[in-house]
DNA sequence: TCTTTAATTGGAAAAATTCTAAAGGGCTTG
DNA sequence: CAAGCCCTTTAGAATTTTTCCAATTAAAGA
């Protein structure tokens, strides 16, 4: 896919969420949702925008991160103490997350099953039920 | 219940665990294990070592807190961006995490049902299954 | 195009956690 | 019960992760 294609299709994006079609924007939109899903932290985003000649500050990365976020774009996915990682899939699935390594991994939403949820507690509503799947290297 | 018993149980549990009865690690267990189950962070329990005249650093609270984890005695939840909670219930059980307020909520494991597993990834093993069920303040 | 207005950016600061090197304290052995 | 081993604690600094806010930049109207 050509380069002028890719922003076209990010800038169509960014335009449906309301957000602004900045540079920096572009390049972070042109990243993530270029080929398949991803999940990345912050920081790996950050350094492969520097590696793509994109200048942008890790600041703006985790703004950008949240708005797309809050936008629909992506899930925030929290496993690790002191570790957010983004999932550019928004579909409805869990995860698998590899404690040795770090790594996270898609488990379709019809291959997990949640039954008889308990009810809320009062006065709240549902956001959203989050499967973590703790897996570690087998000895 | 007398200081004393409290200190005797923590005692017996820090040496089931083969944790040194220290000072440091008796004030802090008998804050985390009297009375029922509790969500805490690192910063709220060392507050709280503080105002119950046991003076321990934050890095010991820390370290406590990951040794008592990783003897079992305790488990951490994240859910959180930046932040982690200690749970002293180690029964099989998930949560409720209310969005707006960063409250955790236990709920007992029976009153959630997780069927379908997936199989594990190649060359891994089952570690634990996290449910956590966001919640935000009803409109 | 120019101006106005509001969103965006990024350096700096804050918050959370870990590291380090020195001092302290349990526990075993003699 | 003293000595010594070695695990623990500690304070401060470093690191890592995240957020704040003043300067900048983009969008909309004239």
């Amino acid at each position: 896919m050509s380069d002028t294609r890719a922003y076209a299709r990010t800038l169509e994006r960014l335009k449906k969420a309301g957000l602004r079609p900045t540079r920096q924007r572009l390049a972070l939109g042109k990243l993530l949702f270029e080929g398949g899903h991803r999940h990345v932290t912050a920081e790996q985003l950050h350094s492969e925008a520097a590696k793509n000649q994109a200048r942008v500050s890790l600041a703006t990365v985790y703004n950008t991160l949240h708005q797309f976020t809050e936008a629909g774009l992506m899930r925030e996915v929290v496993v690790e103490a002191g570790r957010s990682y983004f999932d550019t899939n928004i579909d409805d699935h869990h995860h698998f997350f590899h404690v040795d390594t770090g790594e996270l991994q898609d488990i379709s939403g019809s291959d997990v099953m949640v039954t008889a949820m308990p009810s809320m507690p009062m006065g709240t509503a549902l956001d959203r039920v989050d499967v973590i799947i703790r897996v570690r290297s087998a000895a």
